[in-house]
DNA sequence: CGCTATTCTGCATACGTATGCAAATTTGTA
DNA sequence: TACAAATTTGCATACGTATGCAGAATAGCG
């Protein structure tokens, strides 16, 4: 069926026509907290009505300097635990009054065509949601003036915002929960390597059985992806010195790690193995994996970066800021429990060490 | 660290002025085709470099009535279908030079306003991929006079063009290959009761038992989410008449039934309980699962959405098109196999009842 | 060299909205 | 009723770019 040309789009002069006032009139029926009788109001509106007359946003970005629009850059959505994020972004960004444009899809490290995309929208604000090509992107935009937030994810300059939970502690905790567990050799399955999130993780772990008293931790490196946390995990399990207790970097690969332990290695867990990971993502609380992990409260992270972004765009001010977030370690079946330790929580059961 | 007040931004007209040319000249340096000698242009472009010039999107759009930006509305994205969906739409329409307005993250059903952000953008194009809400929502653009798609999914009244692949044939070869398995007895977890994706997988999978001599299916309705699909399993696992063979209509379900069969009701698979899903999504190919699946080409079926919406596009022609592609049969190891109709192919395991 | 045909260029204007300013209207008060 | 104060209104202009048009520059050719 064809319905034919596409329509011209109704103005605010027509409607200004229309209802016999002026465009100015029309301008401020759709601009809150503008000068405007009700009476000329409702005039304007049932023109609008009538016409089908939608403000339109382009022009009005023109004028205003304001897109209203928010540029979230990911560079995969394998791990579900982005697409959690994305979903509760859209949620807290439609909240503002902002929408979301979406840049992903694209593996390769080449961040320029990403860089010149964004700046032609003029968008008011990047979350950089990526563990790659984070540093140099976010470089860019500061130095545009863009505000820009690091999401799960820092810089070692920190010139930029960020909002992370403390993954260090995270790693920390985990190597706390083995060790409490009776465990005495650990490993540890990396994520990307030049990632903060795994250096923070892997380094918080190390120390923490360094400071019980163990200072050996086999490591094998996974770069958060699915085929190479599986090749992790056949050299890992391979090993001579297979370890009995072992911290994947996130869930995501930790389900890899599960699958490839009892199905190619015929390993039971967690009788013969233990496994925490990161994220408590979908999958780890699957029944089949029921993975004891690290949770990142993604609707707080999320609430953080909006309220970091709708400062700096409101008071033009760009003032590097960073949110740090607590997680908890949920348990679950894939790790041997410790004797003590374990408290209940909504329902769900948690591991703090001591009272907190 | 403070940078200071946003940066005002670099116009054509002070890169024209810098290069000692018109504002037009500027203009038409980085229009594609434009009337332009490449003397003035290489000077052109040495002004723009030189003063970080890029070209405003906003204003561009306001007087070319395009706006490159493709609106994509889904509902939630827990199904990574969806966001596999997407993170292919990301590259496809990259490759077009568009891009990606999204809408996520609302499940009420309150579709105007998702409507009103949608027209006020002037977005290029509409892709709905959501199962709900689809309907009111596509007949409105297509009312204004937006090329809209609907992805896995279509509507009774067809004006409005859509991607899909053949369900009904889907849920007929799962028939076939139940059958053929030997199984007697069938049972089928259902999607959204309203969706088309449901209808037709459901009345493709009751039909072809009918003409096998299967006249009863046993249902229940896990609207395609996890916990209602729990439920559903439940409420299946406890009837007397339990079924042998399981067909749910999607993996994102499945995976949940499986937990639901395995570990609360002790069902081995496939040897007390065949299950089929569909999609072949991620979960479905890991070990822990090995589900036997009917695929939907991503891929292919993201590249004919994106080749309808650049069509009318270009053309301005809004012609309703469907596209419907056709999916395989991933054999794993998730239901009995049949004696005769697995071929290989890529090194993958599928069911193809007779040579096609 | 002179003429025409072609390619480039700049001028002016348009896109649809927001907003400062001054005029017009309404409201409040004595 | 009369006047000041407060509110509302319209006019004009600006945002940054694309593009039709006419004139300027260049190329082509005998």
């Amino acid at each position: 069926m064809d319905i034919g040309v596409k329509k011209p789009g109704v103005t605010s002069s027509q409607v200004a026509e229309h209802a016999g006032v002026s465009q100015s009139a029309v301008s401020r029926t759709f601009t809150p907290g503008a000068s405007i009788s009700s009476k000329t109001r409702t005039k304007v509106l049932a023109s609008a009505k009538q016409l089908g007359y939608r403000p339109n946003a382009i022009a009005r970005s023109l004028i205003t300097n304001r897109s209203r629009i928010i540029a979230v850059v990911m560079a995969y959505l394998e791990n579900l635990f982005y697409p959690d994020v994305l979903e509760e972004l859209g949620r807290a960004l439609a909240a503002e009054n902002y929408h979301l444009l979406l840049f992903t899809g694209f593996m390769d490290r080449d961040s320029d065509p990403v860089f010149d995309q964004l700046m032609q929208y003029r968008v008011d604000g990047i979350i950089l949601a990526s563990t790659s090509l984070s540093s140099e992107l976010s470089e860019e935009c500061a130095t545009a003036g863009i505000p820009v937030v690091l999401f799960n994810r820092t810089t070692e300059r920190d010139a930029v915002s960020s909002v992370t939970t403390r993954n260090k502690e995270g790693g920390r905790r985990i190597a706390d929960f083995f060790v409490a567990g009776g465990h005495k050799t650990f490993g540890y399955i990396a994520g990307l390597e030049n990632s903060s999130t795994n250096r923070d993780r892997q380094q918080g772990y190390v120390e923490g059985l360094a400071a019980l008293g163990f200072d050996t931790v086999v490591i094998e490196t996974g770069n958060y992806s699915r085929p190479d946390a599986e090749a992790a995990a056949r050299k890992m399990f391979s090993r001579a010195d297979r370890p009995e207790a072992l911290f994947v970097a996130n869930d995501h690969m930790a389900v890899a790690v599960m699958d490839v332990a009892r199905h190619e290695f015929g390993i039971r867990i967690p009788e013969d193995l233990s496994i925490v990971g990161y994220d408590d993502v979908g999958p780890a609380k699957w029944t089949s994996y029921g993975i004891t992990s690290m949770s990142q409260p993604v609707k707080r992270m999320v609430e953080a970066t909006v309220e970091i972004l709708m400062d700096q765009i409101a008071s033009g001010e760009i003032e590097a800021e960073h949110r740090i977030l607590n997680g908890d370690l949920f348990v679950r079946t894939s790790a041997r429990l410790p004797a003590a330790g374990i408290v209940m929580r909504d329902g769900q059961q948690i591991y703090r060490p001591k009272e907190a």
